[in-house]
DNA sequence: CAAATGTATGAACATATTATCATACATTAG
DNA sequence: CTAATGTATGATAATATGTTCATACATTTG
């Protein structure tokens, strides 16, 4: 693929934005940051109760969304508590909340 | 995959947030949508040109942007102008500009 | 130490996405 | 009608993504 020339975006600030959209277009992964956002920190058994998904997918998806840096984690006892490290994610949600796109 | 419960968000929100944001995570998408955005119905040709992208790529992009119905095509001619269906997708684009995400 | 609990990981598989190429189709010009 | 131009399409290939399963690892409890 060529190089892009965007009018307005910046081809780093597209492709950056593609990144964290691409972590984050996944109907699992937005209900995730929509629970950790308004709950706060949660351990991945709560998080899988909540949302009743098993323990290994969802240990997955958490791991690629730390990674990616959307997600933190830290570590009490055995349990692990995953929390948003990019607050902004918030504002996306919203976004995509007050969107009215009638697809 | 099990049924999500999310707090906020409905399951439907969930799946047609997810499905817009999948639609849109990709640095050329992002690039069209802008340029569409701010400079308003555009052939193919003139995409291509303002992005250094190839007619066929591009085609099929514009092709299933418009499958998914986040873009409309007019036909005049020999051409086809398409411009952006969904004007909220502006708002999306604005709130990844804004975002500060450190990645 | 052994067992139980919570989490992570790797393999395997199915499916989706992206890009490229060749070619078809439609419209206008000559 | 023929050629030129603009766009669409199908096949293919490469890569990425999502899911499941089995199992490993770490920590606490008894």
């Amino acid at each position: 693929m060529k190089t892009i020339h965007a009018r307005n975006l910046s081809q780093e600030k597209l492709e950056k934005a593609a990144f964290i959209l691409k972590t984050v277009a996944h109907p699992l992964r937005l209900s995730i940051i929509d629970l950790l956002a308004s709950e706060g920190p949660k351990s991945v058994n709560q998080i899988g109760e909540f949302l009743g998904c098993e323990q290994s997918l969802l240990s997955h998806h958490l791991a690629n969304m730390k990674i990616k840096g959307l997600l933190k984690a830290e570590k009490k006892g055995v349990q692990v508590f995953y929390s948003l490290k990019e607050t902004d994610l918030v504002k996306l949600l919203d976004c995509m909340e007050n969107c009215n796109c009638n697809m």
